[in-house]
DNA sequence: GTCTATACTACGATAGAC
DNA sequence: GTCTATCGTAGTATAGAC
């Protein structure tokens, strides 16, 4: 059996400093092992390493298996409900990005951005494209006078107006002049990205 | 006299692996010099870690001071000026994220926003505190209806969505389906920044 | 000021006891 | 399966030649 907490000490660790900066001994001696487990169980680093990216893709896909399925729906009906289903999604995404959670495994896939590696095609596949999928089908629904690349560019902004939240943290304190971004703070972000996002999808077609 | 190259190639090295993952032999080597000159000029990896920050920052406000000074006398003018003003310093930014130049010092960047230190402090205070100004005091003027709070929650969001096309590179081209973002692309994803941009600020006072 | 040489610590991997 | 012990390598820092 796999110690249930080296995956998650895993994730941190490697989030926080990279893969070059992490040690197999620190997340072993974290997570109350030996390190040797870690090449028993995956091989060594480079194996905990991509076990890590399965795990929080795991993560991904499972806590939006719910709200993924409910949007989806939304993409077949109405064009208000599309926009209403598509905020609402945006607007869970921003939530989580608020979370103190979400931290450890944002991390982990900020750096995956800057310079991917075989564990981002496994984050992507398993965890992002379902939802990227579904974000791009109700934006298409939303705004039917744009074309596929366009409701994909449009998609990505949308998202990026999330993800700055937690990509963007530090920035994002010093711009709205607070230490950490409370529930008040929150709220207030989550309101106008709400509104931004009405504003773009429903914007008065040409 | 601090050898030319070491702390461009620190910011890459650093941005690359990290501040625990970088090495200082390889950044001396890569630089072409002893590692000791490290010890000599910065007083160990964290001083050179410091500089590095330092060279952004300096590199940042260097590029930015013409097109914030043209941006901050718009911000006086009438409010269709300080949209445009805005659209445009924002559409700029876009435009660096987009070019391959701005990968090294990004990725140095976006790894701070993460786990802040006092390297965030210098970048924040010396790169990146004029431009958000100059940002949200145009945001005020295109939006009079907003709060002080609501202009910097705005400004973050827009900023957000040009963040993303760096920060978030590898997801934006895998939802764009394309291997790299090229010059089409890139003009694409600029044009729907602009007009999300023109949406949001542009939007009828209710 | 810039180099070489070296001291000391921590790294990942592996072998082998249990 | 999980541990301890150990190997070889690479890390930062520092002392001292020039």
């Amino acid at each position: 059996m796999v110690p249930a907490r080296l995956l998650d000490v895993a994730v941190e660790r490697f989030g926080e400093s990279g893969f070059e900066g992490a040690s197999t001994r620190e997340i072993a001696r974290a997570s109350g092992t030996a390190m040797s487990s870690i090449t028993y169980h995956f091989g060594g680093k480079e194996g905990l390493y991509l076990a890590a990216a399965e795990h929080i893709a795991g993560k991904i896909a499972e806590r939006q298996a719910g709200p993924l399925a409910a949007a989806q729906a939304a993409a077949e009906g109405p064009r208000d409900k599309a926009v209403a289903a598509l905020v609402g999604l945006l607007d869970g995404f921003a939530q989580m990005m608020l979370r103190a959670e979400s931290a450890p495994w944002a991390r982990f896939i900020m750096r995956e951005q800057q310079t991917p590696t075989e564990a981002f095609e496994r984050l992507w596949a398993k965890g992002m494209k379902p939802v990227a999928d579904t974000f791009i089908r109700l934006v298409a629904r939303a705004r039917p006078d744009f074309g596929d690349k366009e409701a994909r560019a449009t998609a990505l902004l949308l998202f990026g107006q999330a993800m700055i939240l937690r990509g963007g943290r530090a920035s994002a304190c010093k711009l709205l002049e607070v230490e950490t971004l409370d529930d008040d703070t929150g709220a207030l972000l989550r309101a106008r990205l709400r509104a931004n996002a009405l504003c773009i999808l429903s914007e008065t077609q040409r």
